[in-house]
DNA sequence: CTTTCACATCATCGCTCGCTGATACCAGCG
DNA sequence: CGCTGGTATCAGCGAGCGATGATGTGAAAG
């Protein structure tokens, strides 16, 4: 039991935008295009933001013609969930555990 | 299902500095000393950022004597872990539901 | 009461990072 | 081939936010 979040998992779902992101692909596999339509973001920005998420690991990209379709890593939220179940119980267990004041 | 994460708490975990701070107050009730001698950070850096935490619902004070301790509160990191489970099994599920290309 | 120490608040600085516009790239289609 | 449309990259700007220093408050110790 490590008993830690990734970092830079966390860092990168911080910025609403990529939440969001991360939430629609959750739902369906989309390219640039229809998460242009559904966030009302422009493309550049769009492109930017899917950079990241791919950097980190999130998201994998899938060609298709012309097309970039996103396809989430479910692998990479299992983890989270996990480390974040962990982090609770551990919580939990240290609730009493008071260090003394100096 | 509601099958998104609360933007929120995300945005507040994502700073390094107060994940680690997450990270320790999993393990052990600590005060403002003992947080600043774990992270070196400057107390005033410290106080700042738990004031964030306890805005965010994610620790609560106990104060003590002229100290304050910080306890996690496990129900916000349990249901951050359910709220990934869930966007887990819903990309899982959805891997295959590719929005047509328009 | 005075001093000391733990902690919080405030104002300020500086830098990161998200957003934008311009541009380049690549794949289909005429 | 030339054109169109989807996407990625790059440079620059500007707001947001994390870090710092000065200062205030409150509680114990002397």
């Amino acid at each position: 039991m490590l008993t830690s979040v990734d970092p830079d998992v966390i860092r990168v779902l911080g910025d609403p935008l990529r939440l969001r992101i991360v939430t629609l692909l959750a739902r369906e596999t989309l390219c640039t295009t229809h998460l242009v339509e559904e966030t009302g973001a422009r493309q550049t920005n769009l492109s930017n933001h899917m950079k990241v998420l791919r950097e980190a690991g999130i998201v994998e990209t899938e060609p298709c013609g012309r097309y970039t379709y996103y396809r989430l890593k479910p692998e990479i939220l299992t983890g989270l969930s996990e480390q974040f179940a962990e982090l609770a119980a551990s919580a939990r267990a240290a609730a009493e555990n008071k260090r003394a004041c100096p």
